[in-house]
DNA sequence: ATTTTAGTACGAATTAATTCGTACAACATT
DNA sequence: AATGTTGTACGAATTAATTCGTACTAAAAT
């Protein structure tokens, strides 16, 4: 059961990549970020703290070398953020979203295909769904 | 020519109310918003007061009671936000982002439908497009 | 003309996010 | 054993967003 406080901007770039590396130490996150833009050592360290404080992260103390790894899942961290970016954004229209981002920064044709093949895939389901 | 920084949460929350809108005094955008939720008078003036410092608004002094307008559009607004989301969230991947939304909050039958002629008119367009 | 009403302006408190410096602890090296 | 290196902990500054109270001004009603 996961309810927290949804991760903020800095707390979200530090998920991602705890999402796409695993359990890692300060150091080894540090080192990530620090090659997307300039930040302090210290900065991370203290952001994890307090994620930890926040249950964001998890971490094994048992080691000198803290290790840190996400306690909340990819998938249903981005599904409450699109819900709230939906709701501030497009007044809970979830299909204009998806309208705004088609028309807008165009797929690739296979992108395009996958896409349709998942519409395909949600109407043959009959309607067990919820309405937008 | 729009550029300036993006709106946040509150900001945006009276922008949606002056887009439907169009020009308003702020005790109509107070009315409004009042619905929603629990919030004062002066807070929407001085709201209003700041996002006119930065210009994403315009008023109408020349009554007594200031008219306010939006003074950057709805689209590119959104279009921005969306952008900033994708990259926020997503690692800049805008397909990841629809295939979330499709197939989690389902859309119904006529929404889908919808999508899918964007999608063909969007094949049916050469390919003088971006790629994702 | 006085009072009441309805508006704007402004200062300031609060809260949260972000950042980093300094201090301290444990281990490794000499 | 002494020194250097590599960690963690903690306090605190900074900045931005949000909120609202109080003061002031102009118009309307008496």
């Amino acid at each position: 059961m996961e309810n927290l406080p949804n991760p903020t901007e800095a707390e979200l770039e530090i998920l991602q990549t705890l999402w796409q590396t695993g359990s890692c130490s300060v150091k080894q996150v540090h080192g990530i970020l620090q090659e997307k833009r300039e930040v302090g050592y210290t900065t991370i360290l203290k952001q994890l703290q307090i994620m930890l404080e926040k249950k964001l992260v998890q971490r094994d103390e048992s080691a000198r070398i803290h290790l840190y790894q996400a306690a909340i899942s990819e998938q249903n961290t981005k599904e409450k953020l699109v819900q709230k970016f939906v709701i501030n954004t497009f007044q809970g229209s979830s299909h204009q979203l998806v309208m705004q981002v088609l028309g807008n920064a165009a797929a690739s044709a296979s992108e395009l295909e996958e896409i349709k093949k998942l519409i395909s895939q949600l109407e043959d389901q009959d309607s067990t769904h919820q309405i937008i």
